[in-house]
DNA sequence: GTAGCCCTTTGATATTTATCAATGCAACTT
DNA sequence: AAGTTGCATTGATAAATATCAAAGGGCTAC
């Protein structure tokens, strides 16, 4: 009765298996998107092996010089920021197909931290050889610089949310947010089940942990889905998505 | 007696000549930074004419096709991302020798809107052939990542101030920014003008305008900061930063 | 030069979210 | 199996910010 359930075809993981784009279920997500198989092989090439992470283990940290970004594989992870000031800002959560590490190219050093919230695989991607070899690819240098600017544009859309939304509009976001990219990857978009904390979705969304808790009940008690502890089910998704565009709208 | 006042040596910007990165005094801040003679030639080959624009005017418009990235050459911009349900959120202000439109790449269009906010000229950098060109070139490849990588960087700072600061801080924050992108374009850190509205601001540190509006006043009642409309000095910078850094600390 | 408009400031009040505190639940350890 | 610990929920209250409203100032365009 564990989420996350399977809900159509694609088989998604192959654990203990080595590293090989040319072989893996996520190459539609991930880098080696749209590269020709003989390109593929070359990326598979330069492609350091996995590296297994248990839950709670750093892939990286702040501070530490930057060497590759990560592929993951399998599993998932956030990334948060902290400052001298003892402030503490969840970034992103990741999943599998999705890229991490890209932070640290522009100083040579990692400016997050990257922490495995269940036990994960990724795959190493050493950034000089990258971009070697992405001088000889055109379609993967492009690939490589889409994937950098969807990056950005995904932070947008954090800005737009911490900055325009309340609460209970974050929650939904996130929500619906989680929900597309599951099914994206094969599981179900109504099922699923969360890993990180209230606390740790607080610090994504602005909010204390409190406030999550309250706004995961409220919907709860609207209907809207269910909540047992990390378990979460959309019961309804087309009115979830209606709490993010208000009706008559603050449209000044 | 209008700000921004040169406090030294470097000289900014001379309109009306004909772009060229070679002979620009924001190569050191700008894409072409790092790159031999020869091969900012080659650069200054491939960059389009300048595109000169009146304050008020868009550089570019959220869903046209992205063809260029651009630089800043004089000026000043802001971004936002506009939504369907009406909300709205500048995600960006853009001065001299910054890069535009980079979350255009991502989908082939621009997913944003970019304006500026007084007259401004901007170099125009068409993209496939900047991509070709860094195949060649390795360190203006590697620059164009940093760059990209930078403004990754950027945005986790903004999603810092917007979800663990309050009012005052992100204001703080704010004026700090700018007093350091400031000097390090040779202008006065201490005493600018404020391209922007106090709606602007707000949209960018996710706060209503009065709230800005309430906290300059704040800061100037306390001594921190001398406001005239959009004329800023600030007064006590060391004090200014005490204010992103609780005393005790949220250490939590 | 002047009228009009937009921007800004300030005040009073309402709303939202944080904080403080206590209890409950569940998984993991021994 | 019981105890421990961390996580989650819920309630009461406080604090921060938004909202509504009004008035003043400066810039722009005519």
């Amino acid at each position: 009765m564990h989420a996350n359930v399977k809900h159509n075809v694609v088989p998604l993981i192959t654990p203990g298996l080595k590293v090989a784009c040319s072989q893996c279920n996520l190459r539609e997500l991930c880098l080696p998107f749209g590269l020709s198989d003989e390109d593929m092989a070359r990326l598979d090439n330069l492609i350091g092996g996995g590296r297994k992470l248990k839950r709670g283990q750093h892939l990286y940290r702040a501070g530490e010089a930057f060497e590759s970004i990560f592929a993951v594989k399998a599993g998932f992870f956030k990334t948060d920021v902290l400052t001298e000031d003892g402030r503490d800002q969840v970034t992103g959560f990741q999943m599998a197909g999705e890229i991490l590490g890209m932070d640290g190219i522009s100083t040579e050093a990692h400016t997050c931290n990257a922490v495995a919230l269940e036990d994960s695989e990724v795959c190493l991607i050493p950034f000089t050889e990258l971009e070697m070899l992405s001088s000889e690819i055109h379609s993967l240098q492009h690939h490589l610089h889409k994937v950098m600017s969807r990056e950005i544009v995904r932070d947008h859309g954090v800005m737009m949310l911490l900055g325009t939304m309340r609460a209970e509009e974050r929650l939904a976001a996130f929500l619906l947010n989680l929900s597309q990219r599951f099914n994206a990857r094969g599981y179900s978009p109504a099922e699923f089940h969360l890993r990180m904390t209230r606390e740790e979705i607080g610090s994504y969304l602005g909010l204390k942990l409190e406030t999550v808790s309250r706004a995961f009940s409220r919907f709860q008690d609207e209907g809207l889905i269910s909540v047992q502890q990390k378990h979460i089910r959309i019961l309804d998704i087309p009115r979830l998505k209606t709490l993010l565009a208000p009706p008559d709208g603050r449209l000044g």
